[in-house]
DNA sequence: TGCGTTTTAGAACGACTGCTCTAGAATGAC
DNA sequence: GTCATTCTAGAGCAGTCGTTCTAAAACGCA
């Protein structure tokens, strides 16, 4: 029928999450978009409707390949108490070993676009909806058989851990401190372990 | 001498500070500044430089007025327990009544300008150090008199207080829902008031 | 009242923005 | 090979960006 597309849309989506994960949607100009991607605008506005639609894309592209890959990677595999510890364990390595400080494109969302855009604003509240029910089944699964303190509602450990994925995230893009961010997820580790005195 | 400046430099930043923090650094332009701070471009240029020295010191002072403000005011006023709950309750007061959901100007320069500028990743680095300090004072002085856990070291406490109010301040602009952030405070809340299981 | 200085307002600067258009090249179905 | 279609490249669009310039107005001091 006609000419295909000469370029692999997952590949340039990969290329295009680089770019709005390192400066976010505003500081990211479609040239630079183009540029990286290897493709021409034209062929950009093309494929992909506009400069918003193609950051919804790649958004996608990036939750499914991070908090995604990484829930079903390590949902079920061990004990749930040790899947929250290695979950941190995670998060803190990738977030020091993150030359660029790019954080956490969800986090990063959450705070460029989501507030004054609708979609967004439902999207990032929906991922990070499915994190906190993520916690909530680990810590329900642990309270159940023993493994995970009892002193404290499901719901609310399952908040605390969600809040502190996210100070993390943060704080390690400006102060990137290995003992600052484990000592903040032995603390709320720590939690998991305890009971109520009196 | 001179023909003396007709504005006053607090009032006009406070204008500016309201632009900054509702909109970010890159997505407000002089032009918007100069209209919300009622003075034009050419006086905006000559009073404080340029944009980004303007961004400066209106988080000076957006600092100065909130953090600091809150800590001066809470601190040494009650128990240290209680000066860390009655910190959250206005952290989510605030968070929960900020219909323009502007979330925290600090958190949100450490997203966007932190990581790419060394200055505001020092300033902005600096004010997280301060936070973290008010919390190891009133942790040390709980774990002191009785009132505050010793089961983990007020160093961690501390690092986690700081977590969970950066997750607040995340959290509140994409999912702003009281249950949510009285959740993830009170989790966190209880730890002070924890002792280890066996 | 004039002088020197610093303010002001608003036009203007080149550079860049997101986006579209015009060509022409490349494809698959017939 | 022909043709309709859809790709590509790159120039070009109007608009906005941060910043500066020009000129006039407003003050303190002599």
């Amino acid at each position: 029928m006609a000419r295909p597309r000469e370029f692999d849309e997952t590949a340039v989506l990969g290329a295009a999450i680089q770019c709005f994960w390192a400066k976010g949607f505003e500081a990211t100009s479609v040239r630079d978009l183009a540029d990286e991607m290897g493709i021409t605008g034209a062929s950009l506005y093309n494929a992909f409707g506009d400069k918003r639609a193609l950051y919804r894309r790649a958004l996608d592209q990036y939750v499914a390949g991070s908090l995604g890959e990484r829930v079903s990677r390590l949902e079920n595999t061990q004990p749930p108490r040790e899947v929250i510890g290695a979950f941190f364990q995670e998060i803190i390595a990738c977030s020091l070993s993150d030359k660029q400080r790019k954080g956490c494109m969800v986090v990063n969302s959450a705070l460029e676009l989501a507030p004054h855009d609708r979609e967004f604003q439902r999207v990032v509240a929906g991922v990070l909806v499915e994190a906190e029910k993520f916690f909530r089944r680990l810590v329900q699964a642990g309270q159940k058989d023993g493994t995970i303190s009892t002193s404290q509602p499901a719901d609310d450990l399952a908040r605390v851990l969600l809040g502190v994925l996210l100070g993390i995230r943060v704080l390690a893009r400006v102060r990137p401190e290995r003992e600052l961010l484990e000592g903040m997820a032995r603390a709320v580790l720590a939690l998991l372990d305890c009971e109520l005195v009196a």
